[in-house]
DNA sequence: CTTGCAAGCTACGGTGCCGTATCTTAACGC
DNA sequence: GCGTTAAGATACGGCACCGTAGCTTGCAAG
C-alpha cells in the first residue's frame, strides 16, 4: 500500500480542481464539503481547516483558475481584430473555468454576494470586454465613427456569441464567429 | 377554526403556483416536495398522489403557466413591428413564468431531459422566435432582402435583449429596445 | 342525511450532509 | 533519527428531505 500522502500546495490544487469539477457537475446549489472531499480523495477535516464554507472554497478555486486573455488590436485590420477578440472569448468559453463561472452566474439571483465577489476577485482585475477594447482603439484612431460606439453596438458580438452558444448547445466555431462580425457588427458600425 | 379545505382544480392551481415560486426562489436543484407542500400549505401526501417527482410537478406547472404571445406583423412599418416583437419578448420576461423558465434553462447541462421536455410540452406548440416571424413576413413581401435573413441576423434582437438583461440586471425598457432595433437590427438588414 | 372520496395530519425508517472531535500515521524540518 | 506538523480516517448528534403508511375529517354528490 503506497501511501503518497499529499501536502500543502499539491493538495490544495487537487482540492481546487475537485471543487470546480463538482461545481460543474452537480451545480452550485449541490456543492457540498463532503462531495468535494470525496472527489479529491481527502477528508472533510482538511477542507474545514482551510475554508469556512463551500463559497469561499469555490472563490479561491476560481481565483486560481487560469485567466482570460486580453485582446491586443493590430490597428490595421478591424475585421481581423474583431474576429480575434471574439475568438479569445470562444477559446476561453471552452475551458473548464468557463463552465464553472457560468454555473455560478446561472444562480445570480440566488447568490448575488458570490457573483459580486467573483467579479471583484476574478474579473475586475482585468479590463473591459473583448470587442469593446478593439472598437475603442479604432474609434480613437479615427477609423470608426465614435458616435456608432453605443452601449448596444459594443455588445453585439458578445451577445451573439452567447446566444448562439445557447441555441447550438456548443461554442461557435471560426466561421460562425466570422459571420457575427460580417453580418452584425460591421453593418452596425456603418461599414 | 375556519377550515376552507381546498379540493380539485383550486388546490392544483395553488400547488402549481407554489412550485414555480419555489423554483424561482431556491433554484431547480433545491426544489423539494416538502418545500412545495409547505409553501402551498398542504401535505406531502397530496403531492405524491398526483406527481411522482418534482420534475413532473414543475413541468405540469409550467405547461399551465400563461403562454407567450405571438407577434402579428402590421406589414407596413418594419421598425414598429420589430419593436413590437421585442416588446412582446420583454413583456413576457417580466412574468413569473419567465423567471421559472430561466431557472430551468440555467441548469441545461445538468438536466437536459427536463429542458427537452420543457421545449416539447411548452415551447414547441408555439411557432418560431419573435423577430424571425416579423422578418420572414417582410422578406416574403419583398421589402427586405431575403439574403440578409441569416442565422445570425435573425438572432440579433433576442441576443441583445438577453445580453442587456444580464448586464443591466433588469429587462430592457422601451428606449433600450428601440436602440436595439435602430442600432443593430436595421443596419444588419442593410437599412 | 348518509356516504364515499380526497384533503389534511402525524409518524416512520432511511439517507446525505452538516460541523466538530478524536486519534493515527505519514511527511517534512532539523 | 526525532519531533512537529498536518493529512487522513472514523464517529458523533443534529437536521432536512425522502417516500410511505394509517388515520381523521371536511366536502359534495345522491
Amino acid at each position: 500500500m503506497t501511501s503518497e500522502r499529499r501536502r500543502g500546495e499539491v493538495l490544495v490544487r487537487a482540492i481546487h480542481e475537485a471543487a470546480l469539477a463538482e461545481l460543474v457537475e452537480v451545480g452550485l446549489g449541490q456543492v457540498s464539503m463532503e462531495g468535494v472531499a470525496r472527489r479529491a480523495a481527502t477528508a472533510k477535516t482538511v477542507l474545514y481547516r482551510r475554508w469556512a464554507s463551500t463559497h469561499e472554497l469555490l472563490l479561491d478555486a476560481l481565483a486560481q483558475a487560469h485567466p482570460v486573455e486580453v485582446p491586443a488590436p493590430g490597428a490595421d485590420d478591424l475585421r481581423a481584430d474583431l474576429i480575434g477578440a471574439l475568438t479569445l472569448l470562444t477559446d476561453w468559453m471552452r475551458t473548464p473555468a468557463a463552465a464553472a463561472v457560468s454555473a455560478i452566474l446561472a444562480e445570480r439571483d440566488r447568490h448575488p454576494e458570490l457573483v459580486e465577489a467573483l467579479y471583484r476577485r476574478v474579473f475586475d482585475p482585468r479590463g473591459a470586454t473583448f470587442t469593446t477594447t478593439v472598437l475603442r482603439h479604432y474609434a480613437d484612431s479615427g477609423r470608426v465613427d465614435p458616435r456608432r460606439l453605443t452601449f448596444v453596438t459594443t455588445q453585439i458580438g458578445e451577445a451573439l456569441v452567447f446566444k448562439l452558444s445557447i441555441d447550438l448547445g456548443r461554442v461557435p466555431d471560426a466561421s460562425e464567429v466570422a459571420a457575427i462580425v460580417d453580418e452584425a457588427i460591421l453593418p452596425a458600425l456603418g461599414l
